[in-house]
RNA sequence: GCCUGGGUGGCGAAAUUGGUAGACGCGCCGGAUUCAAAAUCCGGUUCCUUCACGGGAGUGUCGGUUCGACUCCGACCCCAGGUACCA
């Protein structure tokens, strides 16, 4: 054995050895548990950044762990290869997308392999293969054909002057990031998924998804949005251009109907139009409505702002005419694109109201004494009517019945159930991504590529003149008979949104060669995933999108099971500088300097000490000089003790207090690991509790032959527990050890409950809550002995002497609390 | 704005069920080794106070519950993630 330790020669030797022996192929009749691990995949953006490295590090973590535990683990990766930055790319450098993605998968694959993840690499694939995604557009027709798939109008982010849709992140200040041009909303038609279908099955579900955090359930719940309120139709009072006799409003609070003091609708909303048609000033109004943009952040952030129409409406109850106004912040994509405004009682129409002298009018008043001056600001807690005719005097709960029982007797209005999820837009008007399986035919309409005919293949033989998709000027992939009628049609030039591909590539890897309709049956042993880990940022859409898309596929009958994540961790984000770094952001840290620097096993270990999974961490190189120290030292510690000779059995009886205790520290330190890795996946915690182990054995000075066994057992301890976290020093100091066994998968060791046992605690005396003390009494002492020991300790003594004692409280083998008055 | 997290020494953090706040590591200080340095090893390191024993304060801020609060409750401040076309 070297004395010395070399990072890049031991890592090689074992990565070899892995390779040789194809240590982490997975196969359905491997020994053991079926355990799916899966990290989410990567976006092939150049290099891995260090979130990259905490991503992987952490899922090979739990791979290797379970493995330990005797699991039949499979841990794929692949590549989410679609997107815009291989546009910008070609766009800036001339590069194609295909080629562009094809060598940074090579770059990044080899990266991955020097860090020493235990992936299956058979099953790699990158849904920019047309093999993937020919099923995607598979799965798509079959929804079309079920009514699961829809066409509408929808707003998106237009550049006039690139003459472009631009995605959220590439407008900056209202303006388009390359043009600089003032970006205006404009409609298009687009396809939708009709996820809200699924809506109240994805909201149901979440209570059974125990493996998940709460936090990320309850961001689900919120999103998918759930609420039960009425429905009120409003007369519309004729005008001129008005079509529409009525105008529906949705709101959770019907009880303060009696309230409302105008209407507001979104300026894309019929009536707005209409108005708009008839007053130039509510036009401009409506026309600078169309220079914001789409993200509901700066809608929020935005100045509310509105404008009177002529138009009016009736009110249901009191058959008052009330004013319609046109408002910025009304959403024409929520409900129906209008509200009741109750200044009283809403915060937001307060504030409207306020600004443009429209009447408050009270009808709720507390029931306790809150505060509640409308001068000041709107009563937004439920509460009793007041000034509502026959309701006045009822509470929450029986005023929203009685009213909404009132609408529905005058059928002008019901109790619905909304939500505030609304269905997935999946179009995008990029060439880089997945082509859209559909023809437009001029006499048949809309016509889905047949069956035989997938997958429809993007070209990757493009040239980028501008920044507008290639796919709408390139004849040969427009051009194609429809399949209806034969005539002459043309293909739909709109790719999928690149979630489409994130949705479902899970149930991929457990049969990436499939020739059936995207998945065979491999996929019911491999599936659900068992762990999966990825970034925070995916909590909501990501996450969302494939729990429907699992559910669109069981309901195929092509997947059995109903939730495609048994359990989740959600990892912090890694900053740097202060800056995020995320798959989007170029400037992330690159990892090589530091792997070429330090070694695979020197980073992972860093990364994993750095903090715990779900918290973010400001990533320094600091941290690495200790990494690696840490692994020298057991490195050394190793060196030393084999080189007297490897002890093969224990002789508990003859050891020493002194490996007594090391012996106590090191079944202790595997029994904390174990809860660590497998209940609390918190792995910066197991890599000080090996630290604390080799300090304890390095300060350890063998009495005889027994001791030096038992520190022997405490160093396969700890590069056992070391091993998912740094496996290539682990893999090769196994072996200095005496273990001929291969490391990977060795059985993770009982804990011997007698090695735990300890005759002596120590235990703190407090006085009133502070500590004036520590005994040292035998394991499970009574507590009047505990009491008497305590009280003669000089410094407890001393605080409570010539002092009525109030209380005493014995918390067994820990803790001891005198009050005293 | 809204939803979800987070805030503990000079720094990264630990404290698992309400029971010793600061484990482990970085940095720094002192020492050993060395011609010298690097590396390594040993000791110290929350702040204030004390020769010392000890004492006081302390987990974003303010308040509450409790024998006891980083942990539970209420209000607030700041930071991060998401906000439907970044992935």
């Amino acid at each position: 054995m070297n004395a010395v330790y070399d990072p890049k020669a031991v890592e090689s030797a074992a990565q070899a050895h892995w390779e040789a022996r194809d240590t982490f192929r997975a196969t359905e009749s491997g020994a053991g548990e079926k355990y799916y691990c899966l990290a989410m995949f990567p976006y092939p953006s150049g290099n891995l950044h260090m979130g990259h490295v905490r991503c992987y590090t952490l899922g090979d973590v739990i791979n290797r762990y379970h493995r330990l535990k005797g699991f039949n683990v499979m841990q794929p990766m692949g590549w989410d290869a679609f997107g815009l930055p291989a546009e910008n790319a070609a766009i800036k450098r001339g590069i194609p997308p295909a080629s562009w993605t094809r060598d940074n998968i090579d770059y990044m694959r080899g990266q991955m392999q020097s860090l020493g993840f235990g992936i299956d690499w058979h099953r790699e694939f990158a849904t920019c293969d047309p093999d993937y995604y020919h099923w995607e557009q598979w799965l798509f027709v079959k929804l079309y054909e079920k009514g699961l798939v829809y066409r509408k109008n929808s707003v998106v982010n237009w550049d006039p002057v690139d003459q472009t849709v631009l995605a959220n992140e590439q407008v900056e200040n209202g303006r388009g990031w390359r043009s600089g041009a003032v970006v205006e909303r404009r409609e298009m038609a687009q396809w939708f998924l009709k996820i809200t279908d699924y809506a109240q099955e994805l909201l149901e579900e979440l209570d059974r998804l125990d493996g998940w955090p709460e936090s990320v359930k309850s961001m689900q719940r919120n999103w998918i949005g759930r609420s039960e309120g009425v429905e009120i139709d409003f007369a519309v009072t004729p005008a001129p251009g008005v079509e529409s006799e009525s105008l529906t409003v949705y709101t959770t609070r019907p009880d303060t109907l009696l309230g409302a003091t105008y209407v507001a609708v979104a300026s894309q909303h019929p009536l707005a139009i209409a108005a708009a048609a008839q007053d130039p000033a509510v036009a401009d109004f409506v026309e600078e409505c169309k220079r914001n943009t789409t993200a509901e952040a700066d809608m929020a952030a935005m100045e509310k702002a509105g404008i009177a129409t002529a138009i009016e409406v009736i009110h249901p109850l009191t058959g008052e005419a009330l004013p319609v106004w046109v408002a910025n912040f009304v959403l024409m994509e929520y409900g129906s694109g209008a509200v009741m405004s109750v200044p009283g009682h809403d915060q937001r129409d307060w504030e409207f109201a306020r600004k443009y002298d429209i009447p408050i009018k009270q009808v709720i008043e507390p029931i306790d004494d809150a505060d509640c001056d409308l001068d000041q600001a709107a009563f937004t807690a439920h509460g009793r009517l007041v000034n509502s005719g026959g309701f006045s005097g009822l509470d929450f709960d029986a005023g929203f019945d009685a009213v909404a029982q009132a609408l529905a007797d005058n059928d002008q209005g019901r109790r619905v159930t909304n939500y505030r999820l609304r269905d997935w837009g999946v179009s995008r008007q990029r060439y880089w991504g997945c082509p859209i399986p559909m023809i437009h035919c001029e006499k048949c309409g809309v016509v889905p590529v047949p069956e035989a005919d997938l997958p429809v293949v993007l070209p990757t033989e493009v040239q980028f003149d501008g920044v507008r998709s290639p796919l709408t000027t390139m004849e040969s992939f427009l051009n194609v008979p429809c399949p209806k009628c034969g005539a002459p049609a043309r293909r739909e030039t709109d790719t999928f949104d690149t979630f489409m591909e994130s949705s479902w590539y899970f149930a991929r890897f457990a049969c990436p060669d499939a020739n059936a309709p995207m998945v065979d049956e491999r996929v019911n042993y491999w599936a659900p995933v068992d762990h999966y880990v990825g970034g925070i940022e995916h909590a909501i859409l990501h996450l969302l999108y494939a729990r429907f898309y699992f559910k669109l596929m069981r309901d195929a009958e092509l997947v059995d099971a109903d939730e495609p994540f048994t359990n989740l961790l959600m990892l912090g984000m890694v900053l740097q500088g202060g800056k995020k770094m995320s798959k989007s952001s170029g400037d992330a840290g690159d990892p090589q300097k530091l792997l070429d620097k330090y070694g695979a096993d020197t980073v992972r270990t860093a990364m994993m000490f750095a903090a715990p999974p779900d918290q973010s961490v400001e990533w320094s190189e600091a941290g690495l000089e200790g990494a690696l120290r840490f692994l020298k030292r057991l490195w050394n510690l190793t060196h030393d003790y084999a080189a007297k000779g490897i002890f093969a059995d224990l002789d508990v009886d003859g050891l020493s207090a002194a490996g007594r205790d090391l012996r106590r520290k090191s079944f202790a330190t595997l029994a904390r690991a174990d809860d660590d890795y497998g209940r609390r996946k918190q792995f910066n915690t197991v890599v000080s509790a090996v630290m604390e182990l080799c300090n304890n054995i390095s300060k350890f000075e063998p009495a005889n032959d027994a001791d030096r066994g038992v520190a022997i057992e405490a160093l396969r301890h700890a590069v056992l527990v070391i091993s998912p976290i740094a496996p290539h020093i682990a893999h090769h100091l196994w072996a200095e050890l005496g273990m001929s066994e291969e490391l990977v998968g060795y059985p993770w060791p009982a804990v011997e409950a007698d090695a735990l046992v300890q005759d002596q605690v120590q235990m703190v005396v407090q006085v009133n809550g502070k500590v004036r003390g520590k005994i040292q009494v035998a394991a499970g002492s009574a507590q009047d002995e505990v009491l008497a020991q305590a009280k003669s300790e000089p410094n407890v003594a001393r605080f409570i002497d010539g002092k009525t004692i109030r209380k005493e409280i014995v918390v067994p083998d820990k803790l001891v609390n005198i009050v005293v008055g």
